[in-house]
DNA sequence: CAGATAGTGAAGTCATTGCTTCACTGATGG
DNA sequence: CCATCAGTGAAGCAATGACTTCACTATCTG
């Protein structure tokens, strides 16, 4: 029994997934990141907020696949993941489909009511 | 011309679009829109909540255009909406871009100051 | 008309979140 | 060594979020 969902992702993952991108510091990173790969305090510093700060949202972004890290000497290096972003659009993918189809039918009723 | 909307969402749509997307509730909510429209009532019963729940969750999916919503006498027929989907797509697509590039050419670069 | 139905608005509750400070560990370099 | 520098863990705090209940306004229907 496959019960497993091939559309993707879970309840949970998906809300990690969406809940993450839903800050904008944490989008903030990502596209600093998307940038090439960065430091804690390469990331803390232009985004004025604490190194602690950056390190939890960091934690958010690995735990959803969206980036990872690692460790050399003292200097943590961060760099974005593609996991994430696959899933993200491997969620969106699953739900056009269906959505798609009825908002083609929808659209026409809507259009023309007043 | 060329677009109204660029890379689509600011900041602050962005985080509308998936802080809206990062409830479980609203998925559910969307996952039944999508067979097709309902009501308030019809959204909140299967989903044990009250109907001013739903109501709620109804005003954060149309403020960030994933569901419409219209009364007739005193029923509020619900249906989801393209414009938000759209914009989500929009969103990804301009930066998965920059991250593919980025992920591509992923060299062993040290962090670059800024 | 009375009475049920469908939904809204305004609080209020409880948990979560984004951020901070403080105390601390480990590298690194003079 | 000793003084920093880069980062982490644990609390704590203010703001937000997802619900609820209660009171209330329409809108049907018998």
């Amino acid at each position: 029994m496959m019960g497993a969902r091939m559309t993707g992702l879970g309840g949970a993952e998906a809300d990690r997934l969406f809940q993450a991108l839903g800050d904008p510091t944490r989008r903030a990173i990502l596209d600093r990141l998307a940038a090439g790969p960065s430091s804690v305090s390469g990331l803390a510093g232009p985004l004025g907020i604490t190194l602690t700060a950056v390190s939890q949202h960091l934690g958010v972004l690995e735990g959803c696949g969206l980036a990872s890290t690692r460790k050399a000497g003292r200097v943590r290096t961060c760099s974005i993941e593609a996991a994430g972003f696959d899933r993200l659009q491997g969620w969106i993918d699953a739900h056009r489909a269906s959505w798609d189809r009825r908002l083609d039918a929808l659209g026409d009723l809507l259009a023309e009511e007043d």
